[in-house]
DNA sequence: AATAGTGTACTAAGCGTCTAGTACAGTACT
DNA sequence: AGTACTGTACTAGACGCTTAGTACACTATT
């Protein structure tokens, strides 16, 4: 997996889960791997997944068995569509609306410019 | 001024800087602010200024002379546009419209949305 | 009971950022 | 020449994040 500095690593690995379950490739009470399992296939520190999967039990997004395992909590999806979307509206959009003022670009650019991009 | 913790404290002042050059707050060789009276007046260290100017004299939006102080560059303008800008479509549109669809956010709602913020 | 897999706890080290403080070198003005 | 500004350089420490490694406790399976 690949990482941006921009941000801990242990929250961008807790982004791409969040997106997983937004997608439902990750479902109610489903087990997802292990601490080792994940520090092995994404290719960082075990610890660095235990603050993942601690920040989103705290979030009730994931919840754990010892010894068994960590899994999907049941509202896991309505909890990140909430929290997700809290953050997108407060944060993102007024800083996006921020950026394209400064920049001079129009609402009506937005379409256009995404075609360039691909 | 307040800080975020997303992102290093010297360059949140960077782009205070390159908000105002692009508000034409700061014109080309307008001086700006000493390192000390900057951090003075913002709270934060000398060298985390020091950090600031040295980055944004490398973008070539500010340039100095020793002993006199730090000055807006020539150019400065079409710079930091061409450089937020390319920011903007590269790095900042895609993660936009990604969040959008995982949200199922509409871009017809966006409009709606940003009425709702203010 | 033994084994292999879970999560958990801890120490140690490196790195980037930020703060604190001190000292030095260049420039402008009197 | 003296003074008061500039920028510059350096050491030291604190903090958060990440890595590395080891050890322990719990659970399921055999």
């Amino acid at each position: 997996m690949e990482f941006h500095a921009q941000q801990a690593i242990y929250l961008q690995i807790a982004d791409r889960i969040c997106e997983q379950v937004l997608r439902k490739e990750l479902n109610s009470d489903e087990r997802i791997s292990s601490v080792r399992e994940m520090a092995v296939s994404i290719e960082v520190n075990p610890n660095t997944v235990v603050r993942t999967y601690a920040y989103l039990e705290e979030q009730g997004i994931i919840y754990k068995q010892r010894g068994v395992g960590y899994f999907i909590a049941k509202d896991a999806y309505q909890r990140t569509l909430n929290l997700k979307k809290e953050y997108f509206l407060k944060r993102e959009l007024p800083v996006f609306y921020k950026t394209m003022s400064l920049l001079g670009i129009e609402f009506e650019q937005l379409k256009e410019l995404t075609d360039k991009i691909n």
